[in-house]
DNA sequence: AATACGTGTAATTTTTTCATTACGTGATGT
DNA sequence: ACATCACGTAATGAAAAAATTACACGTATT
């Protein structure tokens, strides 16, 4: 896939409100499963998941299936892939070619 | 407004590719008119206003009404704000208060 | 007068996104 | 057995975003 548009994937993924609660809350709290996000949010399970999804889908959130701690039971957690973007002018266009990526005549 | 409402504000302005061409196309080119953006990237151009609308509310773009040289019309043009953001984490959480923004019990 | 460029904006259509509610599943605890 | 808490996901509705086409206006050139 283009960088540029991986670019704007990710900043997609950061521009919704909602969505940067869920980092913030995954970055204080650590990795923690569906309900309780939601829960912390204050939004239904499905609607957490959504942007949860779109928050992975960027890279930005990762989920794996773990055991709970003295329980035999196997939940998603879901957790923070630590990132660190610089986003200006001349960073952008460095993503794209010297082309200036129109498309044609 | 709310701080981390405005960061999502201008995420969101640059979640998008075309917009992200915008970006470059008036970091590399300087100041231009409508039309002329509009024909670089290779959409129409009431297209292109509402994306350059999009990124003007985020504070990303700015317009002006400029004479053109030489020529006794005045134009609409767009230019960069020049901005440098960091996004992580870390700095996210910075825009939250210690509550966790939540929406109340 | 017609052509060429620039403007703005309205109408429309299609596609996504946002958000809720609801249904069915499995494990645990009372 | 029943309540509780976790899961997934399907269905639906409402609102916003993306993209096109078309119309009307002003100014300058041929």
């Amino acid at each position: 896939m283009d960088d540029l548009v991986k670019l704007a994937l990710k900043m997609d993924a950061l521009g919704h409100p909602l969505r940067l609660r869920f980092v913030v809350l995954l970055y204080r709290g650590g990795p923690m499963y569906l309900s309780e996000l939601a829960k912390r949010a204050g939004v239904s399970r499905a609607l957490a998941k959504v942007h949860l999804i779109k928050l992975q889908k960027a890279g930005i959130v990762k989920s794996t299936v773990a055991l709970v701690p003295d329980e035999a039971k196997a939940l998603r957690y879901y957790e923070l892939v630590d990132f660190d973007i610089r986003v200006s002018p001349a960073v952008i266009s460095g993503y794209l070619g010297e082309d200036g990526g129109g498309r044609g005549e």
